[in-house]
DNA sequence: CTCGATATAATTGTATACATTAAACCAGAG
DNA sequence: CTCTGGTTTAATGTATACAATTATATCGAG
């Protein structure tokens, strides 16, 4: 994945990457404060792109800055759940454009990330899969034409990642997620647009059934 | 709107909530290049906090910084006619859940917002009635339990705020939209939500109309 | 005259010093 | 023992100096 538009990649770039994905995979705890100068010294860099990286993900409302340093806001079982019946009903959108736009090129590299899937699935290799899975659905956003539906979904995405991961923990759920992107994507390859939304709306139906169950029974951690 | 949870509002917070009004109202100009140094002066304050502002909004897709300065980004009548697309699928869900879940109190608010809207659309005062549009649909997305939903709704709303402003200078739209709200505000004051979603889906339908309608004809400014 | 390497100027990127804020602590009065 | 108020302290908020980058202009070779 090269940077095609030639744009650096600041130091404040990636401390925000690194910083949102230790949060979102829940290296830092719910609640946990982070302070800048904490931060600072654990990159190495000083507190300017620390700060910077700070406010994109309180923005985000992944973190809450106070006076005292940032506080690592956690996510209940209640937003898992709203999150997914928004997707429900906006995600299949986005595959339904994808199918009406996309072109070979694209399409090509999608066929590489589901059969990636397939590999690590076969091996099952769960942090492999959830990445995976991740870049199926990133694919989807990215590709569908729309930066406002891409700019929609991708936080959506990104907040139940944990929660994901748990759930693909499951051979069976493995598979048959597998199944499911395997038939989106041949939808979106026929370009038949209806079918890629209706497989679609399965999809996260049973992905919010599977992680939901799940969270419910653990009491969240 | 007080200040309750007694968060200091710091300059790069105000910056930002100027510069983002100016870029949205189209005060600043599609393609305008905006430096840290004229921001600087121009608020009268050290680059600091203007970077900050210039990299929220740069999340937002509302400018694109690059090592030349910051440009605006525009909106065409194809990202608006997606938004409205969005929009009509989910921002039902939030009046629902705010009819399923709204105090007293907030509901006293809630009149008194579509109070002033049709205060100011008998008088025909189109940026009084576009404010108090504004928080009209803000305050459901507020109120309706879910801050994902909230932040998922807020962005879209904001990125066609300046074309809602062309629209309800109609005084006939205006109106109509008056009648929609009332409408949508009885609901949820009867806690019906199924009909607060439904009269919602079609105020959003009729807003597109109306906005895509003009924009189409306008050629986009 | 054109192309390309190089110098230059203007901007963003980063580090750091200083100012401000607010929570915590402690002491003294009731 | 509890409440109050001032002091301390540890963090964020802001300004500024300096480094790195990039587009543009310039100069020279072909």
């Amino acid at each position: 994945m090269m940077n095609l538009d030639h744009k650096t990649v600041s130091i404040a770039d990636q401390v925000f990457e690194r910083l949102e994905r230790k949060i979102l995979i829940g290296e830092y705890q719910r609640g946990e404060l982070l302070t800048e100068i904490k931060l600072s010294e654990e990159f190495g860099v000083s507190r300017t792109p620390i700060r910077e990286a700070l406010r994109r993900l309180e923005q985000e409302h992944i973190i809450d800055i106070t006076a005292r340093g940032a506080t690592v806001l956690g996510i209940l079982p209640q937003d898992i759940d709203d999150i997914y019946e928004i997707r429900s009903r906006i995600e299949g959108l986005a595959s339904r454009w994808m199918a009406e736009r996309v072109n070979e090129e694209d399409m090509a590299e999608f066929r590489r990330v589901i059969d990636l899937q397939e590999f690590y699935t076969a091996k099952g290799d769960a942090d492999q899969i959830k990445d995976m899975d991740s870049r199926f659905h990133r694919m989807i956003y990215e590709k569908c034409g729309s930066v406002s539906l891409s700019d929609t979904l991708l936080p959506l995405h990104k907040r139940v990642m944990k929660f994901r991961r748990v759930s693909v923990s499951d051979q069976t759920r493995a598979e048959e997620s597998l199944a499911e992107h395997r038939g989106i994507f041949e939808a979106i390859a026929a370009h038949d647009g209806a079918l890629a939304e209706k497989l679609t709306v399965q999809h996260i139906a049973h992905a919010r059934d599977s992680i939901m169950g799940r969270v419910l029974s653990e009491k969240e951690g």
